[in-house]
DNA sequence: GCCTGCGGTAGACAGTGTCAACTGGTGATT
DNA sequence: AATCACCAGTTGACACTGTCTACCGCAGGC
């Protein structure tokens, strides 16, 4: 009887509404951008009132908070799916490419979860849950390095900072449309990556020149 | 006659309202956050119609920009007034520190260059044009600096990408309370600074290492 | 003396987030 | 079995936003 109906998307089958939720939140962020972003529209794709998402939200800042958490997630697991390498030196390596890549490829979660005036990660710790969990991964692998000369003096999280603002510095500078404004050549920003990776290798004391 | 009037604000004494409102429009960001700004609201406080500052400014994103614009041009000037020293070294190292500090120090300015979602440089590129100014200091800096080893093959502006990636990255972080929610305590954050610009140094081959 | 333009006002419109009241159905209690 | 509470969803309002359009007064140039 009621199939005809030309509800604008699917009739959100099962009770899932929440997740339908911040599906579509993903997809409009996705089309017009971060603050653009409005649970009516929401709302109004899935076919459902303007008022129902709010009964699976407290609030826009929740879905909001919901979709970073799950941005963090999705990083984390491409920082995971790294290709490994025994050797740390190599490993690190392979990290901070990935997570260079990551931003480049996925600049929407990227953005998500540096760049946006996050919704207060003191009122919504599960988000930052995840982003602890993300800078763990760094850290861990910073300790797997062989013993350096200062190794001793200096914690594993001091050098994850480092290397942690130098990827994200780089990566945000790079999304940024700055650097052409900056008349940086295509050519020079194609090698930033690589340069980047080098220079932190030598900041750390790459093995193979001290050696 | 009119004297009486309670005016909000003063009333704008010249034909400057249109400095008003950016003097105002940096006020409100300030106090209540960059989204929460609102022509309504700087016209509002400046006791004259919601519609006046639209005869100055034909958009939000127009004030706007003329707001990150004056940041940069702070920002640059504050630079500009780090302590001189005639050591190239030591002269990149007391820009690095001003940076941080800047960063630090003027968070609301910080945050309207770098984190905020900008209007769209390249329709103001007036805007851009103190950006540019900016990144040249740092540019200009390290040209300054000492030969090294791969300083033929290597130009500065590629070094320049990556030590604006370390500063920007650090302060980005840092600013963020994501560091607090990370755990990380206190008095590593206080060493961040010294360790990242040390890291730096070593990143491009302190000369007295190489020695 | 007119007329044009510029800075300012006032009113409207389509959006938005959020609050409040209402509704229909389902599961548990009595 | 009847009742009650609750829960997902609806509708309607409110205050707020940016922006469009029309209006008004007054300066200066012809």
């Amino acid at each position: 009887m009621t199939t005809g109906k030309p509800k604008p998307k699917r009739p959100h089958s099962e009770q899932d509404l929440r997740e339908a939720c911040v599906e579509e939140a993903f997809r409009v962020i996705g089309e017009s951008g971060i603050d653009s972003l409005s649970l009516r529209e929401v709302a109004r794709r899935l076919g459902v009132s303007h008022q129902a998402p709010y009964k699976h939200f407290p609030s826009r800042d929740h879905i909001l908070a919901e979709v970073v958490r799950r941005a963090y997630m999705n990083f984390a697991g491409y920082l995971e799916a790294r290709p490994r390498s025994a050797d740390p030196e190599e490993d690190l390596g392979n990290m901070g490419r990935a997570y260079l890549q990551y931003a480049r490829e996925h600049p929407l979660h990227y953005t998500l979860m540096f760049e946006t005036k996050k919704p207060d990660p003191a009122a919504h710790p599960e988000m930052m849950q995840q982003a602890k969990y993300a800078f763990s991964l760094l850290t861990e692998g910073l300790k797997r390095l062989p013993h350096r000369h200062d190794s001793a003096r200096i914690p594993a999280e001091l050098d994850a900072l480092y290397v942690w603002s130098c990827l994200h510095g780089l990566a945000s500078v790079m999304k940024g449309q700055a650097l052409h404004t900056l008349s940086m050549p295509d050519a020079m920003l194609e090698q930033a990556d690589a340069f980047v990776l080098y220079r932190i290798g030598t900041a750390l004391g790459r093995p193979d020149e001290t050696a």
